[in-house]
DNA sequence: TTTGACCCCGGACCTTGCTCCAGGGTGTAG
DNA sequence: CTACACCCTGGAGCAAGGTCCGGGGTCAAA
């Protein structure tokens, strides 16, 4: 089989020589071989396996959860790697509806504000808020409350 | 007017000391004053800051977007405000919508997954380790910030 | 043999957002 | 005056995921 200097490899897949490197010292991707000099030697499943890492990056897994499903996927554990999936997936959505309150509150602050005017009309500004609060007794906040705000 | 030092304010607000100053250093928030001594004074306005800084990394805002939302407050330009809110929101968006593909990717490769069996009747592996149909790939964006880690 | 592209290694550096540390000064109650 | 909590500064370190660099070796073609 033909194989790939570290160099085409990285080609192949998009990234550079550095990060397949770095992958490497990261126990995520060891070439196939090494020649007398040293020189990495990669076959089509390090291909396979490095778009893999990609793949999942995309997905949103860190290098550490890649890791671990590539050891899964040696396991043949396939329920693992779908409650994996699943974990992923809940992550994503919690970010989702985190982002939708963003937009929730934007959007209301902006059709709110006339875009001209005083400052002091400006439902953004007052938002930011230079003025407000007090400063007394604060009324016991947990940490970051986060939602409507 | 009543101030509190650096560390009744981190306290009101349910922060470090060190995340304070670090603020500081960052851009983020300036005292009011200082003693003689050194030592930094707050009043009710840097306390509002420091709620609204903390309620905006909790939507998502890197302290980058948030020193530029506070530099926009100081501008008075009710119209630049607007449109800097504006392109905020379509910013919030476009991350919702690449997660959106990411949600959508992830579930139904769940859907399609047996979770027994062999690695190779799971299409969470093919999908990712190989010459697999496109997955949910967010085109030319950053991998994604990876969150509750 | 001589290019020139490719590759080796180890370590420094980058960004973001803190967090901790050392060594020393200050505020204030008793 | 003595305690003791509080505060100061500058700098190091951490996690993640790379990226770049210097000095030197190797491969393949001409």
């Amino acid at each position: 089989m033909e194989t790939l200097g570290i160099g085409a490899l990285a080609k192949r897949a998009g990234v550079g020589i550095d990060t397949v490197r770095y992958y490497e010292r990261a126990g995520l991707l060891a070439p196939k071989t090494r020649l007398q000099s040293g020189y990495r030697r990669y076959s089509g499943a390090e291909l396979a396996r490095l778009r893999f890492i990609r793949r999942a990056q995309a997905l949103g897994f860190s290098l550490k959860e890649i890791r671990e499903l590539l050891a899964l996927s040696k396991g043949r554990d396939v329920a693992r790697v779908k409650r994996a999936a699943q974990a992923k997936l809940a992550d994503v959505e919690q970010r989702i509806a985190a982002l939708e309150r963003v937009r929730a509150g934007l959007a209301s602050l902006i059709a709110a504000c006339p875009g001209h005017g005083e400052p002091s009309d400006c439902p953004i500004l007052r938002a930011l808020g230079g003025d407000a609060e007090p400063i007394a007794e604060p009324p016991q906040r947990p940490p970051l409350p986060a939602g409507s705000g």
